[in-house]
Order: C-alpha cells, then sequence, then structure tokens
DNA sequence: CATCTCTGTGGGAGCGCTCCCAAAGGTGCG
DNA sequence: CGCACCTTTGGGAGCGCTCCCACAGAGATG
C-alpha cells in the first residue's frame, strides 16, 4: 500500500504516474503548453479526469510567487457604505468583471474595530495579487503604504488629496453636481442651496464644488450646509437651512440619503417640494424612486466603476511598470418630481 | 551579497538567522508556541520588527492542509440579490463576525453564465477551509457535492428540500407570515390575499405556508397569487388579485418589493391603502420606511443570520465530526402606516 | 553517414513553511 | 555522583508545485 495517508486528494505526481509520463509533461498539459504531443496531452487530461484531480493553490503560488486573488479592502468606518446600495452595486460591477479572469475575490472589510495591522500584513505581495480600495478617508496612510510595499492598488472615488501615486476610477463627481444646479437653475431657481457630504472625501469635495462653480457661472449666491451623506445629516443641515435663508427654493444634496431627510425635514416645515423648494440628490439609488415626491438625482454608474478598477488593475499586475490612467466616468441626470 | 534575488520579502530563516536561533525555534515564537524560553523569543519577534517579516500564507497552508480562508457563495441567478440590501447585510454579518478570527472571507459570485466548473474546483478542501451558501435554489447540486466532498459547509437560508446533510441557519419566514397575517385579521380584513415568492426556495415556501396557516386558524379563505420577489410580479401579481377577488381588502407580500409593485397597481386601480386593501411586506428593507404610505413589514435579523452561519461553519471546522444544529432566528411585525 | 538542429520529455532543485526527531542542557532524586 | 526526566533547541524531511536543465529521438543538412 503506497497510497497516501487519509484520503488527501489527488497530486500531479499522481495524475503523471497514471498517465505514463512525467510529471514535468503533466504540469505542461496542465497549464496548457504548447510544447506537448497529442497522446501525452491526451493521457494526462483522462487521468485528470478519472482521479479528479485539482491543482494546489498554495502549492503553486509558493513557487509563481503569486495568488491570482484581489482584496477589495472597504474602509467601513461610516457604515454608510451597507446602508446604501452603492456597495453592492461595486462588489457587483467587480466581480463580474472578475468572472472573465481567472482571479477570485478576497472581501476585506476593514472594521475601524478590529485591529488594522492584520490587515496590512495580508495585503503584500505574497497573499495577494492586487487590491481594490473603496471609500478612502482623509488621510488614510493605506493606499501610500501599499504604493511603498508595491503592491498594485487602485482607488474606488478620487483620494482627497493626490499624495499617493495609485491610480483612481472616480465618477464625474464636479461634472455631476454642476447638471443638478444648471437644471435647477433653468427651472427658474434662484436661490440654491446645497448640503454637502463630507469634505475629506473626494467625493464631498467634488459635488460641493462642481456646485460652487455651476453658481458662479450664473452669479447666483451659494448657500452651504455641511454633512456627512447621512439621512439625518440631511435632516439637521436642512433645518439650518431654512434658518439662514427662509426664502430659498432649491437644495442640491450630496446624497440621496441626504436628500431624503431633507424631504421629511421639509415637510415638517410647511414647505412643499416642489412647489416651494426644489430638492435634487446624488447617487440614483433604488429608494430615491419611492420617495415622496420621487427624486431627482444624479446617476452614477456605480457598477462600471467597480468593473474599470478591475480592469486598471489587471493591466497593472500584467504589466508592471506600464503606465497607468485614472479612469473619470460620466453621470447623467435622472429628473423626477422632486425639482 | 548573499541577498536573495530580486527583494522578495524575509523568510522565515532569514528571521532566525538575525535572531541567532534555529528556523525551527523562529517557527514556535511565529505560532506562539509555550515552549521556547524568554530570551529567544524576545530576539526572535526582534529580528521579526526589524525585517518587517510577515509569514507566507502559501507555504504554511501547504503544508498545514489549511487556508484560514472561507467562502461566501452567492448564487445571484436572480439579480435579485443584489437589488436589495439583503445581500450587503449579509456580508456585513459574516465579516463582522469573521473580524474576531484569523479567517479571510473569500467572495464568490455564482454567475451563472461562468463556468460553474471552476467555482466547484475552487471550492475543495485545497482551497477553503468551509463555504457559506446563501440563496440556494431548487435542487442545485453544489450543496451535495460539498457535503460529498466532506468540505464544511453552512447554508443561509433553508434548502427547498432537506436533501443535504448541511446544517442551515435561517429566518422563521413561517413565523414571521403568520404574524403579518394575524395583524391583518385583528385590524378586521377577511378577505386576505398573498402574493408568493418562488416556491423552489425555502423562504417562498415558508412565507406561504405561514400564510396559510395562520387563515386556516380563523378559518378564513387563502387567496394565493405567485411571483418571485421582484417588484414588477408584485404589480402583476396584485393585477390579477384585483381580477380574481375585486373585494379582497389586505394583501400579503412575500417581500418589500412585491409589495412596493402592488402598492403600485392597487394606486393605479384606485384603491387607497390602507383603507381600502391592507398591505403588508416581508423583508424590512430601508426602502420600506419610504414608500407611500410607508410600509408595514416583516423585519428579519440578515445581519445575525450572517453572524451565526459563521458561527456553525467555525465550529465545523474547527470539531469536525461534532454534530451541529440548525439555527432559526426569530422575525418580528413592524406596524407602519399600509395596513 | 556524421552532424546539427529542433521538438518533446523526465526529473532534480527549490519555493517557505511546519512537523518531528534527536540531542543538548538543566534539575532532582537516590 | 550517576541516572532519569524534563525543557529547549537545531535542523532534516517533505508538503505539491513550477522551473529549468539535460537528454533522447526525429528530421534536416552537408
Amino acid at each position: 500500500m503506497n497510497r497516501r495517508s487519509p484520503n488527501r486528494p489527488p497530486t500531479l505526481e499522481e495524475v503523471a504516474l497514471r498517465a505514463g509520463v512525467g510529471r514535468g509533461t503533466a504540469s505542461r498539459v496542465i497549464n496548457g503548453s504548447l510544447q506537448v504531443s497529442e497522446a501525452a496531452r491526451n493521457a494526462v487530461l483522462q487521468a485528470v479526469q478519472d482521479l479528479g484531480y485539482v491543482p494546489n493553490r498554495a502549492a503553486r503560488s509558493l513557487v509563481t510567487q503569486h495568488t491570482d486573488v484581489v482584496a477589495l479592502v472597504v474602509s467601513e468606518s461610516e457604515d454608510r457604505l451597507f446602508g446604501e446600495p452603492f456597495f453592492a452595486q461595486v462588489v457587483r460591477g467587480v466581480s463580474s468583471a472578475l468572472a472573465g479572469t481567472s482571479r477570485q475575490l478576497l472581501l476585506a472589510v476593514d472594521h475601524r474595530d478590529s485591529d488594522r495591522q492584520r490587515l496590512n500584513d495580508y495585503l503584500s505581495k505574497q497573499h495577494v495579487d492586487g487590491v481594490l480600495l473603496l471609500s478612502i478617508h482623509g488621510d488614510d496612510p493605506l493606499p501610500g503604504q501599499l504604493a511603498a510595499r508595491g503592491v498594485p492598488a487602485v482607488l474606488g472615488g478620487r483620494p482627497h488629496s493626490a499624495v499617493t501615486s495609485l491610480p483612481f476610477v472616480d465618477m464625474d463627481n464636479a461634472g455631476g453636481a454642476a447638471l443638478a444646479v444648471e437644471h435647477l437653475v433653468a427651472g427658474g431657481r434662484r436661490c440654491v442651496a446645497t448640503l454637502t457630504g463630507p469634505l475629506d472625501m473626494g467625493a464631498g469635495r467634488l459635488r460641493l464644488e462642481g456646485y460652487t462653480s455651476a453658481l458662479a457661472g450664473h452669479a447666483l449666491p451659494t448657500l452651504v450646509e455641511h454633512g456627512d451623506f447621512s439621512e439625518n445629516s440631511g435632516r439637521v443641515g436642512a433645518r439650518r437651512l431654512l434658518e439662514r435663508a427662509p426664502d430659498l427654493d432649491a437644495i442640491f444634496c450630496a446624497s440621496d440619503q441626504m436628500a431624503i431627510g431633507a424631504l421629511a425635514e421639509l415637510a415638517a416645515a410647511g414647505r412643499r417640494v416642489p412647489e416651494d423648494v426644489a430638492v435634487v440628490g446624488f447617487d440614483d439609488s433604488p429608494t430615491s424612486r419611492h420617495t415622496t415626491p420621487s427624486l431627482t438625482t444624479v446617476h452614477q454608474p456605480v457598477e462600471d466603476m467597480g468593473a474599470r478598477m478591475v480592469q486598471t488593475l489587471s493591466r497593472m499586475i500584467e504589466h508592471p511598470g506600464d503606465p497607468v490612467e485614472d479612469v473619470v466616468l460620466p453621470t447623467h441626470l435622472v429628473v423626477r418630481r422632486s425639482g
């Protein structure tokens, strides 16, 4: 009995033996090398079938120095990401883009409480071939560390400050915000306020920028209140806005959640939407179709973003050293009832 | 220059060398063995620090025969899972439960188009320590294959037929449905219809069961129309219901999405909700708070489900052979305006 | 017919780690 | 002081794979 210990899966060696070839030849067949005779190939393929052979990834990784795994790191600090479908959409884009390749998706949720050190260690070249970074806040050191360690990585969303050399894929946040403001102005609104997102995130900052510059183009005044993308901050912000400028006739909100909060606050204050005040959101989340009134909002191609991130990352992995370009995806306005 | 080839990360051997100990001792320290002298331990720890050593998982897996990775397989056939926050909530529950352990989450989206064979191969003992299965339809062979191969696995949601020996974690779907019906009946409704989910899923079947048995308890007639959890199927189903029984005064929908569709159809038909017809959904999705009128619905602890799945799986991995029990999590009714 | 290709092949070396065995050193007892 | 027994240690073996070198044999060339 030279059978191996308690039913371990078959090894390449066993496949080779059964096919009557050497280990090298078997390996060549498995990896699709062309330098193999028809006969040998068939024999090996047959043996693989018979034995139900599956290559051992660990062994392969050990020698090839890559793992065929890419990590998607979600810095979920606000658990906003989970409240919104945004996250799920990115995952979907990422995973369908990955489905074409042989790479697997490792999902790493970066809970602020769990020790970051371990994540950090895990994100080395030994464990993943590349990293997708989502929703990076302020001056998170992670992107820099990855860049320094030479781990291929792509940012989802433009970083707050362009300190790192990592490429990013982002929506046209400023453009989308401008679109919203233009629509409001075209509709005759003259006192257009905004509720911003967190300014330590690119999305927050750029949506404000788009708002500001669009209004500047019309020589209209700005009215800004800061929030954090959450429904509650929308409510609070709207209240303040109403106090500061009772005559405002439009609010551009940096997220649908905030718009929902604003809608509630406006209703409580007896303002009709859109007659008295127009409201426009950002994200085109599923919920935006069911608010009262339904929400005019800026649509962003979230799923595409995930896919493009994968595309960019794949290029970085396969052609290290090649220059990579940032990607900015177009947004468009979805006009519904609120403005 | 006995430096190794182009800057590979440091190995255990190098750590040992620098610490002035043997490879074995270094390994013992890294893995927290107690059989090490204080001096040796400190020396190794110091060397690890200095070198920035991170153990190579592939090498370790190769010998230990486990990977510290668990896969979450999502059979996303209907892309319903991504439309709803359900999926994101499960992921959150799973990943926070995993945060306590040293295991990583591998997310495998089982697109029906991408070849299933590869997924199947990947889900062997060589690659993952265990598998979490979500949203298994009808008689998917996957659970059986995993069970046969001896890969620890846990089902999220009771399987359609109890053919496999895999344990599951589920919500109390029948109980929740009964709760909804009881509420409707207590509110004076006498013609309570239901829009079911897909009956090849446990959730679909059991919600119908709860509905049926609750009505039976009151000797009230049933009125059933089948759907697939989607908004559109809710719309279509509601229309048919209205044709079949114009005098119906309540609809219990197997999902919030379906309830939203029903709400739209009811409005189109000129029925007032809840005056003429009461509507109750299932899921307590975020959207349910913003429908018109806001939706009474059955809340299910999705996040908890993810966590319990991890718990169960961990037990199976750590104590193979031990008996494992199915888990059924309680649901409760959230009463809003629609019924 | 010798030589020089070229394709196809077998198998040694070695990836970085854990396991385990044997040996070294210390302690306590008779 | 010798022996048994413990703790601590070093390092060989080997996990399953790919890489690569050497070599056999078939054809092409002089």
